[in-house]
DNA sequence: ACAAAAAGCAATATATATGTTACATTATAA
DNA sequence: TTATAATGTAACATATATATTGCTTTTTGT
């Protein structure tokens, strides 16, 4: 589950601390939405992008990928 | 949690039982988020999207709401 | 009006996103 | 180098997304 989250973040200047007071989780929540390893809700999503001035596109989209 | 899942879904002409056979879930989740009633995760919004050819942000995109 | 398909919806079960706590590792600044 | 901030990560707990089953209501076509 790759993303832009850490890109856009330090973008805007925010600690994975502040991003996460800023829409309402823990840090780890953000740690793992940025290393791929959760598949978060599209709420938190949103919130995310607001936070740091992005579309979802820009933030989460991912192409299809080609199914092999 | 308002979006346009119903107004694509119909646009390519799928029943709700279609779209969920194609993305992988039951008849019961993809009526949930077409009654805004569920906060669905990220890869779901995006197997949605790639099943009725539209992005993240045309389909679930919604302005912040001004904190009043 | 009638039959069939599609959609709504409720109760219970399961999987997983997220929280909590705690500690380790890495980056930054003096 | 040393102290501090920032980030990674693990174990366990909780909340909720999603599944399962079954039934009701609405829509669609004839």
């Amino acid at each position: 589950m790759k993303n832009n989250v850490k890109i856009y973040r330090v973008q805007v200047d925010l600690t994975q601390q502040q991003l996460a007071d800023k829409v309402g989780v823990t840090r780890q929540t953000i740690s793992l939405i940025e290393k791929g390893k959760y598949n978060p809700t599209l709420k938190l999503c949103l919130e995310i992008c607001y936070a740091v001035n992005k579309s979802l596109d820009e933030v989460f989209w991912v192409e299809k990928e080609s199914d092999h």
